[in-house]
DNA sequence: GCTGAAACAAGTAGTGT
DNA sequence: ACACTACTTGTTTCAGC
């Protein structure tokens, strides 16, 4: 079984909230030796746990303002696979979900502005073999946005699937 | 007026792959002095395009397999400040938008189940004073995630706001 | 606005406990 | 499993073009 213990869980707090932290520097805060830190980080890339660092890009200041989620219907079920490979040759879409529910196919899309958004649907999207319909929720705001929680990790085994 | 060349958009498709790749690296790939890509690394934190570094964590390996976007019904729209505050407080709920459409809040939410989902649905969210109803879309599966698309950025100008 | 060199700091690997 | 040391590599700054 792998643990996870303290160490784990703090290294992982701290180079989720900025990757290019110095290992070194994580080993004073931590009061450990920095190849501990290496080692550390090494197994939790082995394990799967983490795989690479990302930096951030600000989609607004890109110029992408308009975020929207936005759910499909489908003519028929059967449709998804071929319905997915469509999206995905549109740049705008960044993510896409099979879902329970009302929907069978829910996406993530960033566009320029509310024209551009509505160009991808009703030129693109619409246009796939399969989609009955969509559904908008365009964002007008996102509230919060933040990473899932590692308090009680270290003592719940989480690993055992 | 913020121009956005060629080596910009290059080293933004590098880094924001791979967080950690030595900027001598990327400066010899781009055939540029590794100064230089400090530089623009240090312009594009200074104008917002990119903010900070973050270690990408697998959720299902920390335990979260089910993941669900949730859309919330309120009782009246004036509520939705308060509810917002009371979902901040539920470690559960990753990301909260205001939107457009039949809902006025979407939500993602990372459960260890469907189980532990129902259970931070009934027993949290809907106790929120003002929250009317919710409806969960389950995600089965992720097809594809990515970051927004960079082409076409060095030659518009997406600045101008 | 960009390069190149020099000083400094961090990453990495091997060894020993 | 961890720490220490020596070695390699990357980062950062600044003078000069």
């Amino acid at each position: 079984m792998n643990h996870f213990d303290y160490v784990d869980q703090q290294i992982l707090l701290q180079i989720r909230e900025d990757a290019r932290k110095p290992f070194s520097q994580i080993a004073d805060d931590l009061k450990i030796s920095n190849s501990l830190v290496h080692q550390r980080i090494k197994k939790l890339k082995q394990r799967g746990v983490i795989a690479k660092a990302e930096f951030v890009v600000d989609e607004k200041q890109l110029g992408f303002r308009t975020k929207s989620y936005v759910g499909i219907r489908l003519r028929e079920a059967r449709y998804a696979e071929q319905v997915v490979e469509g999206l995905k040759k549109i740049p705008e879409i960044l993510e896409c979900n099979y879902v329970s529910g009302h929907y069978a196919i829910f996406i993530l899309i960033f566009a320029v502005d509310n024209h551009h958004l509505r160009k991808v649907l009703y030129e693109q999207v619409h246009h796939i073999d399969g989609v009955a319909g969509t559904d908008s929720f365009i964002c007008f705001d996102t509230n919060f946005k933040r990473p899932v929680s590692l308090d009680s990790l270290a003592k719940k085994n989480v690993y055992d699937s």
